[in-house]
DNA sequence: TAGTCAAGCAAGCACTTGCTTGGTAAGATC
DNA sequence: GATCTTACCAAGCAAGTGCTTGCTTGACTA
């Protein structure tokens, strides 16, 4: 209600039609998607709440995708492409396996926590299970994949003597820590992810 | 549908009334709700599947609680109860630091990990934000007073020279690598909550 | 200038949701 | 034996729910 009026009577400007801002609105809807699930679950966000969110009508979405869960999928997919993409980077690079690991905990922590990514993320961590067993089968594959980088590095680590053991439980712990600070995390609170993964690291390696 | 004849016409017990088996109905809904809960998440569980899960018809659990959150609630504050008393043991036993706290992990897992718990223990880990305001006061009070118990034995543990940081990072981590178990553990795997204990103290603590 | 198309809106359909209401059968209590 | 209480059920209401349909509109194109 008090939301359109049908005809502005008056009205010259047909409505200035903002342009610039942010091209497509399909990402739009995605982005919007991506807050509303963290913030209240994919279950309790409904289609009205996405289109209100975009300014849109509740029938709109549908033009851009075939289905709610089809907007899951797609927040779901592009939370772990964002976060394998940032975290690959300094996995690559050429710094001592002590200086990458603490730089892949910060890459992590960084899309977590950030105004960036922590809506995709927190999305893909904590709903994927409402979607159809097909779009879970391809978030396992990637996230696996994912988990390959860190498996690498932890073996990297223990042969350098940082590590007493890197096998796959201490990875499942290590996101465990990682993952978990999306429950605790406060953005006003004073601690950066730059601080909290330099601790991680003291906590897990030793000297 | 297929559920109950209306009056059997013939029939001479009306009912056997199938006593003994489990006293409270109430309790049952309870159990119900958790296990729910945890497979589908707060708001995709309707009152009529709980109502199912124990056969009943959809009004008749408003009998028992005034609105579904209420169910909620006695299932999340139901859970915090039992992680508390089951730690709370080992907590106060007088082993050494180290035994104590391993005694500890161990407590705290096999509530999330077990038969018994691990509903409740779900539910309140990841629906605890579907609560009002008041009862998410309640569910934090009752997790600080918690993890008191973690904070005094990290602190001996750091007295003990086993801990190089007895912070509450370090306490949030804990909880994190423990509580994210919840997402990976398989009941039909190999590892037992005991085991998991113990590499997970083998990892932070240092000899 | 007519035609096409992307991007929406208005309306609503079929169904589901939490919850209420009036009733009732079996015990417990007086 | 009359009354009260417990623990439900049958029915349904009002408010939503995901999604569809037919139409519009402004921008481009032949």
């Amino acid at each position: 209600m008090a939301r359109v009026v049908k005809k502005a009577p008056v009205s010259v400007s047909p409505e200035p039609t903002f342009q610039g801002e942010e091209t497509n609105r399909r990402s739009e809807l995605v982005r919007a998607a991506g807050r509303l699930f963290r913030e209240k679950g994919y279950s309790a966000t409904t289609i009205r709440d996405i289109a209100d969110a975009v300014n849109m009508r509740s029938g709109s979405p549908f033009y851009h995708f075939k289905s709610k869960q089809d907007i899951l999928r797609t927040v779901a997919l592009d939370g772990i492409a964002t976060i394998h993409a940032a975290v690959a980077k300094p996995a690559a690079s050429n710094k001592a396996p002590r200086a990458r690991f603490e730089a892949m905990l910060t890459a992590h922590l960084n899309v977590l926590l950030g105004d960036e990514g922590r809506d995709i993320a927190a999305t893909l961590l904590h709903e994927s299970r409402h979607l159809d067993a097909e779009a879970q089968d391809e978030v396992i594959r990637l996230k696996d994949a994912y988990e390959g980088l860190w498996q690498a590095v932890l073996k990297e680590l223990k042969t350098d003597g940082a590590l007493t053991d890197d096998s796959a439980l201490t990875r499942l712990f290590l996101m465990g820590a990682m993952n978990w600070t999306t429950q605790w995390y406060r953005h006003d609170g004073g601690r950066s992810p730059r601080q909290i993964a330099r601790q991680l690291a003291k906590l897990l390696l030793r000297d």
